[in-house]
DNA sequence: TCAAAAGTGTTGTATATACACCCATGA
DNA sequence: TCATGGGTGTATATACAACACTTTTGA
């Protein structure tokens, strides 16, 4: 008997949910696709599973490809694999979603993919099933974000407790009083403050932070409970 | 241009790990592999992605061919993708979690596969990844039971508080303190008392309780704080 | 009557929340 | 000097952990 004989093979692709954070609001980076079927239409950026990589080493390509950056966090999000979603052909996509410093992104690299960057209240229509894979990121990170010390991979390496703070209301969509947190934010003891300060947005000027990268690491599994009643804005 | 020509297509499976508890000890379900390669060794049971379905219902199928269950917890563990993890052919697999009541399962469906349950401790080499594609899944179980009333799924209908508890024990290899427990259980407010007892492991027996199946619906994604400090098993 | 498991209550400690004022500085 | 945002402290309520005794009943 052979094996594996009379099976449908399909088109493997990942598809990349890659969010940044402007200093003020999340923003999410979407291309025009190049290609038929759907060609000029937003969407996420993609590629397909190559023979020589597995699935997370093809979003790791296709995240370089598009910003120029490597090493940032980048966590599968699930499989969509409705027969009919591509009309072309079948295509089982993986999401993955990618968290980055939006200062390091390299601008020029995604001319060519025609990118841009959308605010998450007002992402157009994208091909496919990809607004459904926003929304599960979205979710995602929210969920992740109540629980370990995640929003950190958004920011720069040098960034204020009100920076922090400004993430997390954007994040949830809500405000949070900043004596309590800026108290629950050092009290993880992952922070390092810095000498100097940052004085484009106040005149006092806040001080500068950094992560202390051991302990964010070996802390990084620990619950937060960092979101008082997180499940409401899940 | 024809689009997406000239890419590589793949064989795309599911694996179920499945996961019941005996009333002791958490156990996982295995099968004797019917055909090469790695015929006869143990492994998890699966399927290919058929030309009609997506992967979820690959998943239910596959599930109910082996313990005539539907309905139960299931959930999309990741892709294992490595691209030799079949020596055969490349095949991507999504590995499936599925939670059920050891007591539904239909032992006769199982005897075509040669199925048996495995104590977590006693997990033979399996095929392939089949053994990293546990670890995962047991880590995933851990990771949500400590924050959502999941385990209940490994529960028959009426149960007692003292089952609860062997279950939780087990799958986080501890103990606790049984006043905390029961009322950290019962301040949940999903489970309703029965008028019978369950007098088979006790001289004076348990109360029997349900699920309150609305509460448990709505109340799943609330964040349960359940196991104190989780992480360290995790 | 006694062994074995079920069931229940209290108290101290830690954690989270709510809330108001002073500080530093550039304009 | 004043407006703006940064930074801090305290009192209260809530949640959690530690801990010991009584109840039931079959053998």
């Amino acid at each position: 008997m052979v094996p594996y004989k009379d099976l449908e093979r399909l088109l493997v692709a990942v598809d990349c949910i890659i969010l940044g954070f402007d200093g003020a609001k999340l923003k999410l980076l979407l291309i025009k696709r190049g290609f038929e079927p759907e060609k000029n239409k937003w969407s996420l950026m993609g590629g397909f599973v190559q023979p020589n990589e597995n699935s997370l080493e093809s979003a790791k390509r296709v995240l370089k490809q598009l910003t120029g950056l490597s090493g940032v966090y980048l966590e599968e999000l699930r499989a969509f694999s409705n027969p009919d979603r591509d009309p072309e052909e079948r295509i089982l996509s993986l999401a993955y979603f990618a968290l980055i410093d939006i200062n390091q992104y390299q601008k020029q690299l995604s001319n060519d993919y025609q990118a841009e960057w959308f605010e998450l209240d007002q992402i157009p229509t994208l091909i496919f099933d990809h607004n459904d894979m926003v929304k599960s990121a979205i979710r995602r990170l929210r969920y992740k974000a109540a629980l370990h010390p995640l929003l950190f991979e958004l920011l720069p390496e040098k960034f204020t407790i009100p920076q922090l703070q400004i993430l997390y209301e954007a994040v949830y969509d809500t405000i949070f009083d900043k004596r309590n947190f800026s108290r629950k934010v050092l009290s993880l003891e992952l922070l390092v403050k810095q000498k100097d300060k940052e004085k484009e947005s106040s005149k006092k000027g806040a001080y500068f932070y950094k992560l202390d990268l051991t302990k964010y690491e070996t802390n990084f599994q620990a619950f937060l409970n960092f979101i008082p009643n997180a499940h409401l804005y899940l």
